[in-house]
DNA sequence: AGTATGACTCATT
DNA sequence: AAATGAGCCATAC
C-alpha cells in the first residue's frame, strides 16, 4: 500500500515516514524525459535530503525487487559514469538502454553529460 | 540489537 | 591528483 505524503505542496517528502523516500525517488525518476539523465544527487537534493544520494542508489535497487517500472538506466553518479550498470541484467544493458535513447556513452561514461543532464531543482521547479 | 554494507557525494589530507 | 573519513539511512546478517 501506498503511503500518502503528509505535504503535497512541498517536494520535500515527510522522511520521518518509511516509504515516502523511495516513492518520491521512483516518482522524480519517471519523470525524466527520454535522452536526458540525472544523477543520484540531484534527486537527492530534490527531495531536500541532500546528503542521501546513497539513499537515491539503494532505492533503484529496491526497485528491482518491486519490478522495474523506473528508468534506472538514467540515473548515473555525478561524473556521469554509469555507476549502476552491475545491476543491470548484463554489463553492458545499461549502455544500450540508454544509446537507444540518442545518449552516447563512452567507456561507462556519458558523452556531453553536462548537455543532456535532467536537473530536477530546475525542471520540477 | 549492533555491525557492516551500499547504484553517492563532499571536505579534508 | 588520489586517498581517506564522514554523513546519509534502510537492509541484511
Amino acid at each position: 500500500m501506498k503511503k500518502k505524503r503528509s505535504s503535497s505542496e512541498l517536494p520535500i517528502a515527510d522522511n520521518t515516514k518509511n516509504y515516502s523516500f523511495f516513492e518520491n525517488v521512483w516518482d522524480v525518476v519517471r519523470q525524466i524525459p527520454e535522452g536526458r539523465v540525472t544523477t543520484y544527487g540531484a534527486i537527492a537534493n530534490y527531495l531536500g535530503t541532500k546528503s542521501s544520494a546513497r539513499m537515491v542508489g539503494y532505492a533503484m535497487n529496491l526497485n528491482h525487487a518491486i519490478s522495474a517500472k523506473v528508468p534506472a538506466q538514467r540515473v548515473v553518479n555525478r561524473n556521469g559514469m554509469l555507476s549502476g550498470k552491475a545491476h543491470f541484467g548484463t554489463p553492458t544493458m545499461m549502455e544500450e538502454l540508454l544509446q537507444k535513447e540518442g545518449i552516447s556513452v563512452e567507456k561507462d561514461k556519458i558523452v556531453n553529460f553536462e548537455k543532456v543532464f535532467w536537473d530536477p531543482n530546475i525542471e520540477l521547479a
